[in-house]
RNA sequence: GACCCGGUAGCUCAGCCGGUAGAGCAUCGGACUUUUAAUCCGCAGGUCGUGGGUUCGAUCCCCACCCGGGUCACCA
């Protein structure tokens, strides 16, 4: 990427000039501090003027020149501290160095904590180090504080560029800090809870030979070595099922899959999926796990400071629907008995586009979206969906017609999925092949036969219950946060 | 994919009825030893997303394209 160099990185480069006359080292090998931001702030005793010399590192990120003196601000990861500098107390050469440098360059800085006349506990600078020279200006937006609140102006504001500079975004807006501080503390919590519970953490192929476990369309790649054709995973399903037949009972995989489908606020091509399975359990214990996991990571997100407040309540025990009689209800005929004309005219009816199209099950889908999930806001299981919906679940007992499965919706967005899992090797079989004469009639969302998987559910499967997450959806519910981008550091865009 | 909105200085934005551009901040120069959107004075900074068209003349009107945002559709 090449670009011609503007008035203002023209003016950095000539500072790194001069620093280099003066012997100055632009680009530092470490720094030893001996407290954060943060840390030095809580040492100056309120009832004291001066303090304990501290040595801090971070980037300058205001600046408000006296002449011979100056003041600036630092922020580190823990926050922000004011730091004053004076020619008398630098000395001639430290102060030259200070007024070389430039909003943006990261420095390290010792002197003592004292209070201003204004009350605000700040470094009195004694020595001062260049660690990198910032020869790029950062979008720094001005801060104000008004009646409590942080006012910020002119800042970085472009979303196209927050996103393909999520650097600049992060090392300009704290608040888009935070927020990913919040995702980590929330995918930590989920891992705490999962291990609790002895569940084992594992990694399975994120290149596949043969895709499977949900219904999408795949990115294909090609293995130079093997001459084959590799697919991105769009599930982990069928490699963790393969584990419990391996003899690990309890198993979690927190990774990305990859759809190759059209991108929008919901949807990245790339994302972050939870899965986990436990074997002798079926869809009722993985409904009170389920529970228990979202109310745990609402928990935590809820303790990071700045979100306590976007977090929905969650009260428990979840409410919880059958999916035919919901739908019945809404619908006021019986669905499962209803003839296929009258179901057409039905989702013509409630403005399922392209109803005369869609398969037979993805017409109910959709149908069920329309009608019920769109009007879910507290969060609720949908219980025991129709057989063909579901191809890796168990017929349900006693309706052999149905799944055991279950969906949580919230605020009209599906936020787990989980059944008790179809152990059988002649009914997945059979699965299998409607889906492979699906996908020969054109579907291309539709799975194949996965021999290999039918060899392992041959050697016998124990019973199990299995859910897939989406952690960046789940992320957002808790966070409230409308666009996906938002939630991903570095979210798929076209190239420059 | 459809529709709507946007792309002007490093950043945030203005630009009337078509007459080849402005502000604030930042930068640069000057003043300033407790400021905090520091203040004051001065200078500089532009391929107006790209390519065509209309016109004596286009940032402005028209067409196409690129990029982004939003809404909808698609996406178990």
């Amino acid at each position: 990427m090449s670009e011609e160099i503007n008035f203002l990185q023209a003016a950095r480069r000539e500072k790194l000039e001069s620093l280099a006359a003066r012997g100055i080292e632009p680009f530092a090998y470490s720094y030893a501090r001996t407290h954060t931001a943060t840390g030095a702030l809580a040492l100056l005793d309120p009832n004291v003027e001066e303090g304990p010399t501290v040595c801090l590192a971070g980037r300058i990120v205001a600046w408000r020149g006296h002449g011979k003196t100056a003041f600036a601000h630092l922020a580190d990861s823990s926050g922000r501290i004011q730091l004053y500098l004076r020619r008398d107390q630098l000395g001639d050469d430290q102060f030259a160095l200070a007024e070389l440098l430039d909003i943006g360059d990261v420095i390290g800085v010792a002197g003592p904590l004292f209070r201003t006349r204004t009350g605000e506990t700040t470094v009195r600078a004694d020595r001062l180090e260049l660690l990198a020279k910032s020869l790029r200006p950062l979008p720094f937006g001005k801060e104000e504080v008004v009646d409590g609140v942080t006012v910020r102006h002119s800042g970085f504001a472009d979303p196209e560029q927050r996103y393909r500079q999520r650097y600049a975004d992060l090392a300009v807006n704290p608040e888009v800090r935070a927020l990913f501080v919040a995702r980590s503390r929330m995918t930590s919590a989920i891992r705490r809870f999962l291990d609790d519970l002895d569940y084992l953490e594992v990694e399975t192929p994120v290149l596949q030979p043969l895709y499977g476990g949900a219904a999408a369309r795949p990115f294909v790649t090609h293995h130079n070595a093997l001459d084959m054709p590799l697919y991105l995973r769009i599930a982990d399903e069928l490699y963790l099922k393969r584990l419990i037949v391996g003899g690990f009972d309890r198993v979690y995989e927190i990774g990305h899959d990859f759809r190759n489908e059209g991108i929008d606020r919901t949807h990245n091509p790339e994302f972050t999926m939870l899965e986990f399975y436990e074997a002798y359990a079926d869809y009722t214990v993985m409904m009170g796990i389920v529970e228990r996991l979202i109310t745990a990571a609402a928990e935590v997100v809820r303790q990071v400071p700045g979100f306590g407040g976007s977090v929905p309540d969650l009260p428990t025990p979840f409410r919880r629907v059958e999916w035919v009689p919901s739908l019945n209800a809404a619908l006021g005929v019986d669905i499962m008995t209803a003839d296929e004309p009258s179901i057409r005219r039905l989702a013509r009816q409630h403005g399922v586009e392209h109803g005369d199209q869609l398969s037979h099950p993805k017409l109910l889908d959709d149908l069920f979206q329309a009608l019920v999930e769109s009007t879910i806001v507290e969060p609720t299981f949908v219980l025991d969906y129709p057989r063909a919906l579901s191809p890796l679940a168990k017929p349900k007992r006693g309706n052999p017609e149905l799944t055991e499965r279950f969906e949580l919706f919230a605020h009209g967005r599906e936020l787990a999925n989980a059944f008790s899992e179809l152990n059988d090797p002649i009914d997945q079989r059979a699965r299998f092949e409607a889906q492979a004469r699906l996908r020969a009639a054109g579907d291309e969302e539709a799975s194949g036969v996965d021999e290999d998987y039918l060899r392992a559910m041959e050697y016998g499967m124990p019973p199990m219950g299995g859910v897939g997450i989406g952690i960046d959806r789940l992320f957002m519910f808790l966070t409230g946060t409308a666009n996906i981008r938002d939630a991903i550091l570095f979210p798929t865009l076209r190239p420059e």
